[in-house]
DNA sequence: CGTCTGGTTGATACGACTCAAATTTGGTGG
DNA sequence: CCACCAAATTTGAGTCGTATCAACCAGACG
């Protein structure tokens, strides 16, 4: 069994099911009629050992999937060996609502960590949405916040420094894994390994070993057994020039209090 | 009059207002009802002049907006004053279904060439997609691309050196043009700058030069006058590692053919 | 205890950047 | 139609950030 002691282990234990209620929570108040709903999509689920695949390039997706516990990433892979991570899930994440409206998958999802997924089939997804506004709404939500990362990610690799990218990316995790109560205090699990890193930024494990060191070095981080502390959260978010509006946090749409 | 003269007096001329349907016929055979609510949906429009912002970054969006002719940007910027282009529009392409969801945009959209953009509002949206589950499907799909442009786009910056990035970025927009119909025999508008070009692909103007001058004399294209000339499609797709799944142009779907 | 994965270090190479200036192009106005 | 100007492209020289290659080390697992 493969499974990382220090992940399983962890510091954070939360019920799972509760993580998504939470992050679309950022945008909507949900009722418990809407809670329950969501409960009742999470029903099937799967477990999946690290480093494997969810779904791989070219299968035909049938199922959205929602991250219930673990960490897991969206990759592509070139012809030539090299490969990019695109995105990152945590719990609380869909992985493509509407996915299977597609006939082939353009890319891979792996688990980083033992992952726990929801499937959730098409007729579940409509079940989910009828007659529920607020939960249709807090979807799209979900959909435009997962592509405006998306864009960041784009920004992140193409215009920062090595220092300013993995700085960006520790600050933007953190920013997640709080708004679904995975974070606190400056900590969080943070299962990704050197590697991991790298092929999210566009850097070699090389690099980001010693960009990792330099951030130790002035006192802006600690990471250590897959456990992340943000020292100094200000300096990080200033030197990587994090700016909050693309998470979409703002609690919009708040207005329609599902209790008024 | 600022506008340029080489792209409005361009190869390519179509009526606008058909590059949707073009563009959404690639994922599903729509119906004379259909198309007649598609150019319901573009009455209203706009004209931007080249250079200028359609929507800038903080702004409350109100509409979603569909570019009937010519080539926009979505760009972001960082305080340090590097731009990123992390998408391009070309005619028939949707600027953000659903992006009046949110609550101010983390990003700006600005016209390349004069533009002219269809305004839509919420409800026209809702209209369009009532009891039309085709277009509303092909809405989807449109949508689902984007994203997937937008992760190929990370994989580009991230992983391919300044040759294959720039080689990849004129096949992808070479194939997008073809679909709406203003690209054939390997020939173009491409109304992008050097420095557009080098913003988008995370390099220095200088660079992109330097590189396009290596794509000529390896006799792959031809680039003058904002009129793009692909010699070698084959040679290009393939040092570019150009997979074309990501644009789900597979047709899937033409099964709920409207006229059967 | 040996193996393996992930992390760390050092030396060297190169792709892309920077800065600065020249040249060309397209648009403007006389 | 020509002179002028600004924007875009091109060229050259020098530098730097990040990659590469190759060991070595540490902790976790079996």
């Amino acid at each position: 069994m493969t499974l990382p002691t220090a992940v399983a282990a962890g510091i954070f234990r939360f019920g799972s099911g509760s993580a998504v209620a939470a992050k679309l929570e950022a945008f909507t108040k949900l009722s418990a009629d809407d809670r329950a709903a969501l409960d009742q999509v999470t029903r099937n689920t799967r477990y999946i050992d690290p480093r494997r695949n969810l779904i791989s390039e070219g299968d035909r997706p049938h199922f959205v999937h929602l991250v219930l516990d673990g960490w897991a990433a969206r990759y592509k892979q070139l012809p030539d060996g090299k490969r990019q991570i695109v995105s990152l899930f945590v719990p609380g994440d869909f992985c493509d609502l509407n996915i299977y409206i597609l006939k082939a998958m353009d890319h891979s999802i792996g688990a980083i960590t033992r992952l726990k997924v929801a499937m959730i089939t098409p007729d579940e997804m409509d079940a989910l949405t009828a007659n529920r506004p607020r939960i249709t709404q807090a979807l799209w939500w979900h959909e435009l916040v997962t592509t405006a990362i998306q864009r960041e990610w784009t920004l992140n690799i193409g215009q920062r420094t090595a220092y300013e990218r993995i700085a960006h990316l520790l600050v933007e995790l953190y920013k997640r894994l709080e708004t679904v109560g995975k974070a606190k205090d400056g900590r969080c699990d943070f299962p990704l390994t050197q590697n991991d890193l790298a092929d999210a930024t566009g850097l070699t494990a090389v690099h980001v070993n010693r960009t990792l060191q330099e951030l130790r070095r002035n006192g802006l981080i600690e990471l250590d057994r897959k456990q992340l502390k943000i020292l100094d959260i200000e300096q990080l978010i200033d030197v990587s020039m994090f700016n909050p509006n693309y998470l979409h946090l703002d609690h919009e749409g708040r207005h329609l209090d599902a209790n008024a």
